[in-house]
DNA sequence: TGTACATCAGTGAACGCGCGTTCACTGATGTAC
DNA sequence: TGTACATCAGTGAACGCGCGTTCACTGATGTAC
């Protein structure tokens, strides 16, 4: 053959990761595929023997960039301090500026609850782990109110992130992220 | 003349008021412009008379939906308990369910955020407007310590009615709701 | 070993379609004389 | 009072363009005999 075993899988991935890209820069509604195919340095053309169709595209790669996400945050919580690490990271300045690789629900919430029934049964199931490894590193409470605070604590930094993004003003954009890692901190920390 | 004085300003009136419900709808750039002159029961030409392209259209959108929003908070929050009450109604499974009614921020904040500076900027006048009317409800802290709680506040109720949006179990939906409820509320009242 | 054919990832031109935008036109009314 | 022209909100066909998708083809390699 005239490519190594694997290339295709191989390709498939790049298209994906290209893509999940795209998408969180600029909306799902907003990218086309000509524009992914020739970033990933293939022709229109190729597309569909790898996918068959955007809607697919969008799909795989929603599913994969949850994955990865979750994997983040579960990498990154495996201590007592670990949560408020992980808001401040969630909610730092670096984030706010990457939108390209971050994380996909603060980018693509609003058009994933436009999206089918089958995309936002796996987008549900993703965040319900999320909410669980949260829940886990909060001490005080019950199973139940750690869970609330954890979805509350979520809640936050989904939209702290999104308005940052969205103000013009730096300050206050600096602003809207300090005192989301504030109240996220009082919410985990609460009696 | 063949329409009454004051009939174009009509006229344009009720595109903005077709384009603003379709684009918190669908989201802006899933949203045509034919499919908004024919639900404002206009042909596709007449659009060019009252806008001058569909960037125009989405500023005018935008600044009037938000003075909009800004005057139903302004509305609401009057008295000791309007917060609590203002709170309540924003997350409630009505403004889930009526998105093409409801708060233009939660519906298109990402969008925003990928907008020109001219977009952004008046978006950031009119958050800054919100906050500072949710503060002076807050009792407890410093001007600073309010001003921060409301943005935090403010940051919650739009990450989690996006959240419910997107999410398919209606239990977790309903859940993630009351969860912000709670947290944004102990954010409002605590010492 | 040499030749014919199969495999298959990727090419690139073309498809129909809906997009945002333009423009010559319509037709009801107002104004001038 | 009647006629000619101006006004102007809206019509509807057409524009070029990029979209998602299709498909005949390429060409490097593997396999069969």
């Amino acid at each position: 053959m005239r490519y190594n075993k694997g290339h295709k899988e191989q390709t498939r991935r790049h298209i994906l990761d290209v893509a999940s890209a795209q998408f969180r820069k600029n909306g799902i509604a907003a990218v086309g595929l000509a524009g992914i195919m020739s970033e990933a340095g293939l022709t229109n053309g190729a597309f569909y023997g790898h996918f068959t169709s955007k809607e697919e595209l969008v799909r795989d790669v929603l599913a994969d960039a949850l994955v990865r996400r979750e994997e983040r945050h579960k990498a990154s919580l495996n201590n007592g301090v670990a949560l408020e690490a992980m808001i401040r990271d969630y909610l730092s300045p670096r984030h706010r500026d990457r939108a390209s690789s971050g994380c996909p629900t603060a980018s693509l919430v609003a058009e994933i609850a436009r999206h089918s029934a089958a995309t936002r049964d796996a987008f549900t199931g993703k965040i319900a782990n999320i909410v669980e490894l949260m829940a886990r590193q909060i001490s005080q409470g019950s199973a139940e109110r750690r869970r609330r605070r954890a979805i509350a604590i979520y809640s936050t930094m989904v939209g702290a992130l999104q308005l940052a993004r969205a103000v013009a003003d730096q300050r206050m954009s600096d602003e809207i992220l300090d005192a989301a890692v504030e109240a996220a901190m009082a919410t985990a920390n609460r009696k």
